[in-house]
Formats: C-alpha cells, structure tokens, sequence
DNA sequence: TCTGGGGTCCTAGGACCC
DNA sequence: TCTGGGGTCCTAGGACCC
C-alpha cells in the first residue's frame, strides 16, 4: 500500500477490488452457441442485414473475421468485399421473393451442413499467422442477422452469475459490467505463489461463464473501474488481466491515450497536438491546460491516467432517456414518408416506455440532414406523461421545422423519465394535486387496458424491452 | 470511415426569478 | 432604472461508449 502516495491526493479508500467482464465478440459468441459449427470460423453479425442480403451494418465480427479487415460499424457490402460470404449461408436466401415483412430470422443450423465435418481444428492460429495470402480466395465468412431477443436471454444467464458472485453489480451494456468484489476476495497473495487471490476470484468468475453459459469473457480487476476496464480490455479475447493497487500508473503509462475511457478520435487528436500521446503523457501533463482545453473532463481524464478513479460501483440504474431511430435507404424530403417513419418511430417509443412503466415529459425529435447534419429538437412539457398520441403529435410538430429538406434518418425520443412507483404515473401530470388521488380509479383502468399482464417479475424475453412488447399499441 | 442504433454526460446560451 | 449576481430550467449540439 502507498506505493506512491502523492502530497494530497492518494487512495482516500482502502483498496476496492473491481472486476470488469467484457464478453469478447458477444454476439458472434452467442450465434455459436446455437450453432456450434461457427467455432473458428469467421462470423459478422449485421443489423440491419437479412439473409443473402448486401446491406446493414456490422455489429459484431469474430476475430477471425476482423483477421480480414472486417469492423463493426462497417457496411455489410464492404464487410463482403473482404471476406465474401461462405456458401452455407447463401443457400437459404434462395430467392427474391417478394415476401415483403418475411421477418424469418431462421435460425439456419449450419451444421447440418453435411460435407465437413472439419471439427473445430481448423487452422490453429497459434503461429500468430496474420492475414494468409495464401489461402485468400478460399477464404470466407459467415454471415447472421442480429437476433438481440436471443443475444439478451444469454445475456441474462450471464448477469445471473454475475450477481451470484458480487454484492454490487453494474451492467454497463448487453455484453459488459462491473463488479465490486472487495467483501469476496483479496488483494493478498496465495501462500505458496505470487498471485492473489483476487486473479483467482476473478479466474473463478470467468470460467463459471465459460463453463455454465459458453460464452468466453475477458476480466480485468484492478482497484478501481477506469483501471479494470482498461485491464480487461488489454489481453482480449478470453484475456484475464490483474493490476494491483500500486501498480496502476505503471501499467498505464505505456498505453495509447485512447485506451483511456472518455478519450476518443477527437479528443485523442486534440491531446495528440499538445504533444500528449501515451496515458503516461497525459498522467505528467499540466492539469492547468488540461482544464482549459477540456473543462472538467480534462481533470478527470488526467485523474483517470494517474490511475486515479474514486468512482463507487454503482447498481445499474434507471434508465434517462429512451428513443428509437431509423434510417431510410435513401434521404427523402417526402413528407409523407417522412411522416410515416416518425410515427412509426414514436409509436414505437410510447410503447416501450409504457412497457416499462415509465412516464416522460419531454419529447424530442433527430433529423440527420446530408452529408450528415445532426438536427436535434425537443420540447417539454408542463408534466410528466404516458400518451402515445402526444408522443406523434408532438414529434411532427417538431418534424414539421424540416419540412423542405430531405433526410436520411429519423428519429424519436422521449426523456425526463419518472418511473411510477405505483401512483403518479396515473395522474398523467395534470392534476396540480400529486399527492392526492381521488381520482386514481379512473386513470388506472387507462393504464390497465393497455397493458395489465406483465407481472414484472423475470419475464426473461419481453422484460428485455424486446420489441415483443410494443405489441402493446397494436393490440386494439 | 461518407456514418447503424441506443444510450450517457457535458457545455453553453437564453429565459426567468429573486 | 442601471446594474449585478446567483440559481434553475430549457434547448441544441457535441463527444463518447458499446
């Protein structure tokens, strides 16, 4: 302990033990799952993507897919480009028909697949072999649909381990969270080596996922969250990375400024012309010109590469905002198409935030404007709410500023949540009165006929806020 | 990088109140 | 009325994260 305690600051708190799990590739890990011939093979998980199709976005690829170039976020026809689609996959597209909402995610089981039966082995990559030119035209990847619905339900096997084996758990994303584990393990070391038992904790963590899920995870522990997360990051995938108290600045210091959570391509461009390009850089920089040039995250991105990071692990909360958005193939300045989407898209939104209790009082709209223009407007409202209909009306209105240009997406979200529990969300915001409700009988039969079931205890599939649920509003 | 979708937090100006 | 300062809310935009 106080290895390096500097003249004021230093650990205000004994030393915590945070665990981060990251799940590695998670969505391609959970389509193996249910497809256990997709084991090292390269996969790409799109969104937006159909079977067969050309279009959508990356969401997640494999390692071995990203040995070919292949990134998230990247459009599936580039992704092609590099790693063109195996023939497996493109038999069940078949034809083009005009199936219209078809909607079959099928969930082809490759595996019956009958020439290979290659198990597993494949091309052991041990040798560290990069990009093969060799075998390149030979080469391709397989290609699935986002099915979030599935992804969620491992997920939560996942979070069940999770909360098994820490008082304090916070779910960053689908695929990601915290642990505080200080009450279960420590950063002593075993007797007879050099590890602690935090590693193995940790260690204990991971192979529970592995084993009880399948689903590989990398760790990091450390003694606060910017650290862990950081560590876990470091030895991807199915990586296991332990920084001790005391060690954290030195682990730090030789890595990229944008391994620091908070530091992005713009801010990393910035630091980069101040001449500040490892986190050790940023750890020695004047805190002084860092809050000029950045305000208070300045400060604390110079907090965070000293190692320093006093943040508790916090139960995930509620969330602050909900909003759904969508892009059209192709920007339009058609109204009614225009018109269409948003109130799809609002639709959408009421449904969710109704599916989970939630009331809003403010309502916003996004309109993308090319090249790419981000418009944003929001209006709030005298209060809090749970009204599909305001929901649209009021989003056109706000849509009703662009009415002339054309856009090439849409967006929909409602914010300043206030999740009822149990009166005011019937008061529907009027009614000055908050505390007294003679009148509650009546609105709840509002709130009971949309939607009455849920007995919110684990429904483990349209909890998720799945779009099961907006089935709500279809429901008449 | 010619840009998919769902979020969070911060900043900054203006309105309004005291 | 000239002149402040402090606080809060609202709105728009930006950066970042997964």
């Amino acid at each position: 302990m106080s290895g390096e305690t500097l003249p004021g600051v230093e650990e205000s708190t004994p030393s915590r033990i945070v665990l981060h799990v990251d799940m590695d590739c998670f969505y391609a890990s959970c389509e193996r799952l249910r497809e256990p011939s997709l084991r090292g093979e390269p996969v790409v998980v799109g969104m937006g993507y159909e079977s067969g199709e050309t279009f959508g976005a990356v969401a997640t690829a494999s390692y071995e897919a990203r040995e070919y170039g292949v990134e998230s976020a990247q459009p599936i026809s580039e992704a092609l480009e590099r790693l063109p689609r195996a023939e497996t996959d493109t038999d069940t597209e078949s034809d083009p028909d005009a199936g219209g909402g078809g909607g079959e995610n099928a969930i082809d089981d490759g595996d019956a697949a009958g020439g290979n039966g290659a198990a597993g082995d494949g091309n052991a990559d041990a040798g560290g072999t990069p990009v093969g030119d060799d075998a390149h035209s030979t080469e391709t990847g397989h290609y699935r649909p986002v099915d979030l619905d599935f992804y969620k339900s491992v997920a939560a096997s996942v979070k069940e381990i999770l909360h098994e084996c820490a008082d304090v758990v916070r779910e960053v994303s689908i695929d990601e969270a915290y642990l505080d584990v200080t009450e279960e393990t420590a950063w002593q070391r075993t007797p007879d080596g050099d590890r602690t038992l935090a590693e193995g904790y940790a260690r204990h963590v991971k192979q529970r996922i592995a084993r009880e899920v399948g689903v590989p995870a990398s760790v990091g522990v450390a003694p606060n969250m910017s650290a862990a997360k950081i560590a876990s990051d470091h030895d991807k995938p199915d990586g296991l990375v332990v920084v001790e108290p005391g060690e954290v600045s030195e682990f730090l210091a030789p890595l990229s400024v944008d391994a620091v959570h908070g530091v992005g391509p713009v801010t990393a461009d910035r630091l980069a012309e101040m001449g500040i390009e490892t986190a050790g850089d940023l750890a020695e920089a004047d805190p002084t010109a860092l809050r000029s040039a950045f305000g208070s995250r300045g400060v604390e991105l110079h907090d965070r590469a000293r190692g320093i990071d006093d943040r508790e692990v916090t139960p995930t909360g509620r969330p602050k905002s909900l909003s759904r958005e969508s892009a059209f193939a192709e920007a339009t300045d058609d109204w009614e198409e225009k018109r269409e989407a948003l109130a799809a898209l609002a639709a959408d939104v009421a449904a969710r935030a109704r599916s989970r209790d939630a009331t809003y009082r403010t309502i916003g709209i996004k309109a993308v404007v090319p090249p790419y223009d981000v418009n944003t407007r929001e209006r709030s409202l005298p209060g809090p709410v749970d009204d599909p209909d305001l929901v649209e009306d009021v989003a056109l209105e706000l849509l009703s500023e662009f009415d002339g240009d054309a856009v090439r997406k849409l967006g929909v979200r409602v914010s300043n949540l206030s999740f009822a529990s149990g009166e005011q969300s019937r008061l529907d915001g009027w009614n000055g009165g908050d505390a007294d409700d003679g009148a509650e009988g009546e609105e709840l039969s509002d709130l009971a006929d949309g939607e009455n079931a849920e007995p919110e205890g684990q429904l483990s599939f349209d909890d998720l806020g799945g779009d099961g649920d907006t089935v709500l509003d279809g429901e008449e």
